[in-house]
RNA sequence: GCGCCCGUAGCUCAGCUGGACAGAGCAUCGGCCUUCUAAGCCGAGGGUCCCAGGUUCGAGUCCUGGCGGGCGCGCCA
């Protein structure tokens, strides 16, 4: 853990640059902390002597000899070098480091439950069908994101958005009437069974074609959109159960890669509890909303927008200098789903002074998932909603409608929380056209980079069927080098595989990368793959198993062998690649930290890579078990020891697991 | 037309608030399993960092202008 070590550091050159320059306050330089190229060269590296020597008028190198020689003593820093070129380069205490780390669980500060709360929505899966690639990564992305605040001790309350009132939704409604000739009891009875999303699946994409078909058919999805926003009729209630029984689906599908969340809202209940009425009367009444008596909006409730790219590319030219704005009450008096958003994001924040009632959605789990509800509230559910921050979790395509939530929080004063109203967008997930071939579609436009996944269409690949596929594969791999394992033991061990390998695949792309799915790719165990971090850690694993097994040393007995050892094994020069191991394992907060800054959870992920990249290599370097010299097999075991720890740690805030055996 | 994103090795991508040598995975080629599991390790080849200017002691990174690709811009969600 190496943050509170970047913290004295620069605490203690600024007093010293404060003393040998005067420099002070506003014109104090930032101070970075950067890691040389390798450990022979030190552990951190400031380059502030850069910046100094514009101020200063000295060389870059002078400065650094004399910020090194009035330093002073740094907690845990053992040396303190300049470099030629005007590095300051720091040495690190490496037996006290180690010794004082190994076999520390480093525990993650609990969250205050009286502190700021951060909300991160993120899913929000149309219920009308299974899950794919595509709402996986949003979906991992959204978790990793809790995961890494949680992390730092945020407090964070995860929010899931159903849509159970909206146009896919109704979709079902007509597709089941119209095209399978279902009554509500022959839906109730077809929704209980366990393969409902699959077969919503398909049926969804046939509607699709149906409507296309004849397009006066689509009166009949106005109509149900009508009956599933009114409420308190069949249609609705229909609706009402195919939504429940989908988005249970989703749960269990989310469940396999340990993705959970804390409330599911239902935009049911936004419309039910008017949600949207007392937003409207709040933007009304402070004139942020307004409604034009002529041109081609009257009649309609209206909002300025200050984004060119929402200018109507068909009139640019004409009236570019207008003010822009964004309908929001349609003048046939329904609320678009801009008004519906606003409303639930004013909420999240605390700001529209009304509230849900709640209800348990899931009764056994830990923690409670509770879900929103239109009626007075059963148990005693927590305070939901009033955040300090929100993040949402959506693709990059909804920019634009993100942007308006944000400017409405600005235009009614609500400064910060327009600030931290942060869209954590990002880029689609597409097909290969190979990837779309294997699904069996055939009209490839191949002049395309690559073809988008289409729900409406039924082209996609689904995410349990991803999931099944992997841990097919992986429970291969674990029978193939584990004969012993029981059948349960090794499906258990390729589910854990499995997800990591899916999570792993969805991080590891920064999040502006659009990325093109093929199977080949997403299916591989080697190189940069879950797996690959897994096996490391396995590996670690098996050295205390087998040392335990052979000398009856386990590893509370490493650790305390340390203090009486020499230091010898972590030397400078040496020690260096043994050292060089440990100070990876270290970095976990420092790469958390920038993850979170840069919000780009592949930080994350790169990181986990490269240490579990210099645990193999350390692995193949370096033997323990036959090492005969006593204390070079104990530094290494300790580092061994601390690697397990950390990057077991790395790989829960990635959300895997770390399996017995592979 | 306007806005946002992307452009780095054959392919897929890293490159942290400008800073020490342009790196990884896959693919190709060559080594390493009677050894702590080869889902691994070691090595080799492979790059005008899209182009042109500019700022800077220093630019893959920042600015301007282009080029190529993607996505947005609705009284849809």
């Amino acid at each position: 853990m190496l943050l509170p070590i970047h913290e004295a550091l620069r605490a203690a050159l600024r007093s010293a640059i404060t003393r040998l320059y005067g420099i002070d306050g506003d014109a104090m330089p930032s101070i970075a902390v950067q890691m040389p190229p390798n450990r022979g060269m030190g552990d951190l590296a400031v380059p502030v002597a850069f910046e100094l020597a514009r101020i200063a008028r000295k060389a870059p190198r002078q400065i650094a000899q004399e910020l090194a020689d009035d330093l002073g003593p740094v907690d845990g820093v053992a040396a303190v070098e300049p470099a030629p070129n005007g590095y300051v380069n720091v040495f690190l205490d490496r037996v006290a480091f180690l010794t004082g780390r190994a076999g520390v669980a480093d525990p993650e500060p609990a969250a205050d439950p009286n502190g700021p709360k951060t909300i991160v929505e993120h899913t929000a899966i149309n219920p009308n069908k299974a899950a794919h690639i595509g709402h996986l990564r949003n979906a991992v992305l959204g978790d990793t994101l809790g995961r890494l605040l949680r992390f730092q001790g945020r407090r964070v309350e995860i929010q899931n958005y159903i849509d159970d009132t909206g146009v896919q939704v109704a979709d079902m409604v007509v597709a089941f009437r119209e095209l399978e000739s279902m009554t509500p009891a022959d839906i109730e009875a077809r929704a209980a069974q366990p393969d409902f999303d699959y077969y919503c699946w398909d049926v969804y994409a046939k509607v699709t074609e149906w409507y296309e078909a004849d397009p006066a058919r689509l009166a009949l999805r106005a109509q149900a959109l009508h009956a599933l926003e009114a409420g308190g009729n069949e249609m609705a209630d229909t609706a009402a159960v195919i939504a429940e029984r989908i988005v249970r689906r989703h749960l269990a599908t989310m469940a396999r890669l340990h993705i959970g969340y804390d409330l599911l809202t239902w935009e049911g209940d936004i419309l039910r509890l008017k949600f949207w009425s007392r937003a409207f009367d709040i933007l009304r009444d402070a004139g942020v909303m307004t409604r034009p008596e002529t041109g081609k909006l009257a009649g309609c409730w209206v909002m300025p927008i200050e984004d060119a790219a929402a200018e109507d590319g068909e009139n640019a030219s004409g009236d570019a200098d207008e003010p822009r704005e964004k309908v929001i009450v349609r003048s046939d008096g329904t609320v678009t789903y801009v008004g519906k958003d606003i409303a639930y994001q004013f909420w999240k924040f605390g700001l529209l002074g009304t509230d849900f009632h709640y209800r348990r959605f899931v009764e056994t789990s830990d923690p409670p998932l509770w879900a929103t509800s239109s009626t007075p509230s059963e148990g005693a559910p927590p305070s939901f909603g009033q955040a300090d921050a929100v993040y949402n979790v959506i693709d990059t395509r909804q920019a634009y409608l993100q942007d308006l939530l944000a400017q409405a929080l600005q235009a009614m004063g609500h400064t910060s929380q327009a600030e931290r109203s942060v869209h954590f967008s990002y880029e689609m997930v597409t097909l290969s056209h190979g990837a779309a071939r294997a699904l069996g579609f055939t009209e490839i436009d191949t002049t395309r980079p690559f073809v988008e996944v289409s729900g409406r269409k039924g082209l996609g690949v689904k995410a349990d069927d991803l999931l099944d596929r992997l841990a097919d594969a992986a429970g291969h791999e674990v029978v193939k080098r584990n004969p012993d394992l029981t059948t349960d033991e090794s499906s258990q061990i390729a589910r854990v595989i499995a997800t990591a390998a899916v999570r792993y695949f969805m991080i590891k792309y920064s999040r502006g990368k659009v990325i093109v799915f093929d199977i080949d790719e997403a299916l591989s165990f080697e190189g940069e793959s879950g797996p690959y971090l897994q096996y490391a850690v396995v590996r670690a694993a098996n050295i205390f198993r087998k040392l335990h097994e052979r000398t009856g040393l386990d590893e509370a007995a490493v650790v305390a062998s340390l203090a009486s050892l020499p230091g010898d094994a972590l030397a400078r020069g040496e020690g260096d690649d043994l050292w060089g191991l440990v100070l990876e394992a270290a970095r976990l907060d420092e790469v958390v930290d920038q993850a979170l800054r840069g919000l780009e959870p592949s930080v994350l992920a790169k990181y986990a890579f490269g240490l579990a990249q210099a645990f193999n290599a350390f692995y193949h370097r370096a033997p323990i078990l036959k090492e005969e010299q006593v204390d070079l097999q104990r530094w290494r075991a300790a580092a061994a020891l601390y690697f397990k720890t950390q990057m077991t740690r790395t790989l829960t805030v990635m959300g895997c697991d770390v399996p017995s055996r592979m």
